[in-house]
DNA sequence: GGTGGATCAGACCGGTCTGTCTGGTACCGA
DNA sequence: TCGGTACCAGACAGACCGGTCTGATCCACC
């Protein structure tokens, strides 16, 4: 903690719960700072004394969305399911938990990576997060007993990925429960009778 | 034609060949109308008597892009392929084609998705060429035999958008193979032996 | 009670954006 | 040759945005 003030925290908290909010309701670069400071109910100068820049606070709430998503993950699948099998095909399952949540409005990376030019700092950030969802999938296949680890880690994410896209882009929440069928398929083939 | 002289026609289509590229591979919100018409070699006053708005121009620029996709993938499968479940499994060799070249930056549609707030213009375009990637597997599934064609549409436009996104945000060109191995198996099974 | 740091409210600056308007120019049919 | 039309170049207006700065206020700590 860099200063002994809870306060400081709390207004960081609440611009940052804010503008998670506000950038994932909406795009990021349709969302002005203004917007952001109202709903917090905070001054500019403070947000600016929190993260420097528009571009550290986009930064900030891809990095917690990425945390919370893979807390939530690990959490739900460890509480649903014991063999690594079963969490192999319980992804999907815990995706389209999310899907069927109100504010759904797909994949917050995919989007905001949509929104920026290549180089930039969300693409890091994505970066990470694209990371840890083939290691999601590439270290449960090790565990499963897969042949071929990367392959099927490597199909699985296709089916994440689209998954995600469907259930936004069509409305379709139930895209989740496709890509488990499909999911269990391969799984079964992967990891022999 | 609402007029006679072929010059108008030319610096309309200058304008929109200037703003597809433009617009794809930076952002929508990220190009402004003074980027494309000094790229058009156009005044801006010409741009707006041919298209009255910027949101016009995005339009005109998914619907070409829309066209241009889907006469692209019905010339390939024709000239490739033969038989229907060929073709069924040959979108996806299609698609990595143009994962392959240079400037592919993933899909348009999902990316100018991803810049618009919901309800907008590019929604309205973006859900019709949604509903031709459903439509196109699901005729090819329909011509094949499939024993539950919608059933196995849905599965091949999961892999089709994975890939896409793997293609973009993992920058692996190859993700269209990997779709057409498991597109494959799932035509496969659900055309029978 | 006093002090210093964090916060607040909001004016302000420089820049960019969309869209409009003006004036000058090239061309084309009558 | 003349008149209309499309075009070009660019100034301009109005709005918005990110970011800085000022001055007042609150509160923890000494």
């Amino acid at each position: 903690m860099p200063t002994k003030s809870g306060d400081r925290a709390s207004a960081r908290e609440r611009l940052l719960a804010a503008a998670s909010e506000l950038f994932y309701e909406e795009c990021v670069h349709t969302v002005g700072i203004d917007r952001v400071i109202e709903r917090a109910g905070v001054a500019k100068a403070t947000l600016y004394n929190a993260f420097g820049s528009k571009d550290e606070l986009v930064r900030a709430y891809l990095t917690a969305r990425h945390a919370a998503t893979r807390e939530r993950m690990a959490r739900e699948l460890e509480a649903r399911y014991q063999t690594p099998r079963q969490r192999l095909v319980g992804v999907f399952e815990v995706q389209g938990l999310s899907f069927a949540e109100p504010g759904f409005r797909g994949c917050a990376f995919i989007g905001a990576c949509a929104e920026t030019r290549p180089g930039s700092t969300v693409e890091a950030v994505a970066d990470e997060y694209r990371a840890w969802v083939r290691s999601l999938f590439l270290d449960l296949a090790q565990e499963a007993g897969a042949t071929d680890p990367e392959r099927l880690a490597r199909q699985l994410v296709l089916l994440y990925d689209g998954a995600g896209i469907s259930a936004w882009m069509d409305r379709d929440p139930g895209a989740a429960l496709a890509a488990r069928t499909v999911a269990a398929a391969l799984v079964d083939a992967a990891t022999g009778p």
